[in-house]
DNA sequence: TGTACATCAGTGAACGCGCGTTCACTGATGTAC
DNA sequence: TGTACATCAGTGAACGCGCGTTCACTGATGTAC
């Protein structure tokens, strides 16, 4: 019998729960958000149907632990480019950053998906929230500078913030619901060009 | 015995077809696109679990033929706002068709949602691809002139259209999502702060 | 105007599926003496 | 080093649900003569 690779080997007694997340983000990967479920997940692992119950109360709470890692690694991606690209200054940080978002939900489109499910997450969840909004201000603080944030969000204070954001994500969502032919070419050459659409700006 | 506004009147014979459709938008905007159900529409048409079978081929038949019709009001609206604004010049006219398109996203939240959710849709159904170009193609007309499109969406030639395309679609995707704190108000005060951002350009 | 027949527009019961969650349980591991 | 006990980290069978689709059927409508 040759091996699934789809299945995990067996986790130790104890870890159980990140090799639980890890299959979980494959089967996400290949299925994408709908075709997700729990029992499908257990299986892959290896582990009766009810072994998530000990590490997440319910599907809705191992999903939101998906999503919290995933905007956590979405802030540091940004982090990561602006840092890198800020001695060659301001605009060219921006523009990096723009193009490690789409990257981002690119090469991760089910899980950049789940991020925005919000009718399956947990919204409520304090890390989620917290790793979301770090993400944001990853962008805030560079777009605006170091002025303070208003409390909220459609203030239009962060208009400035607001429009890139809308611009590198309605061109990740669009990338990810195919309105292009290859998503990956798109984000080498398309989004440069779309990008300098509005360099002047 | 209280009349239950969500059911529809039992539609006359022959009639069937488009009390289906309207009783499936009607669950749509209620649930959204995972709340769906085939069944569940035809508890509100008062009508068998089978019925629609006569019209639609299955469930995804069922939910190509909105998503199609909704691109072909999506593609009206945009010419209509083009229209009225035509007098205002060129400019006031694509911040007409952008407000417009934020507005049928945000009016009909879950058709939009369905509009781009591929894995439902039957994409090959002529209809459905027609429609959605026909809206693309309202957009790209007015932003890049009459030039002929080139057959490929993701060819730099077309940055602007999908420049603009990108900055729409994201801002209604993230209002849709519950990222700002009222979708309605982010309509009328934050999207023109958003567009004067690139008004220059 | 009446009757025989064909087609239309559905009916309603049934099938089989996969799902999330619950429950009583159990073997493995750790701890106290 | 050995034993008794408690807790940990799950097991696996079962429950009940709603779903999409199929099937043989049937009453209503339309048509021909």
């Amino acid at each position: 019998m040759s091996d699934n690779s789809n299945t995990v080997k067996k986790p130790r007694r104890g870890d159980l729960r990140p090799a639980l997340l890890q299959a979980a983000e494959r089967l996400l990967a290949e299925r994408g958000v709908d075709g997700f479920s729990l029992r499908e997940t257990a299986r892959r692992t290896g582990v009766s149907p009810a072994a998530h119950a000990y590490y997440f109360k319910d599907t809705r709470a191992l999903l939101t632990a998906i999503a919290t890692a995933a905007f956590d690694d979405l802030a540091d991606r940004l982090a990561a480019a602006e840092r890198s690209a800020a001695p060659a200054g301001r605009v060219a940080a921006i523009r990096a950053q723009a193009e490690a978002y789409a990257a981002f939900a690119i090469d991760a489109p089910a899980k950049f998906d789940l991020m925005w499910r919000k009718g399956l997450l947990d919204t409520d969840d304090g890390a989620f929230t917290q790793a979301a909004e770090r993400a944001f201000f990853c962008l805030d603080r560079l777009v605006r500078g170091e002025q303070a944030a208003p409390a909220n969000k459609d203030d239009p204070a962060l208009a400035p913030t607001l429009a890139w954001w809308s611009l590198v994500h309605g061109f990740a969502c669009l990338a990810n619901e195919g309105a292009f032919a290859d998503p990956h070419k798109a984000l080498e050459r398309l989004l440069p060009a779309i990008l300098d659409q509005y360099s002047a700006g």
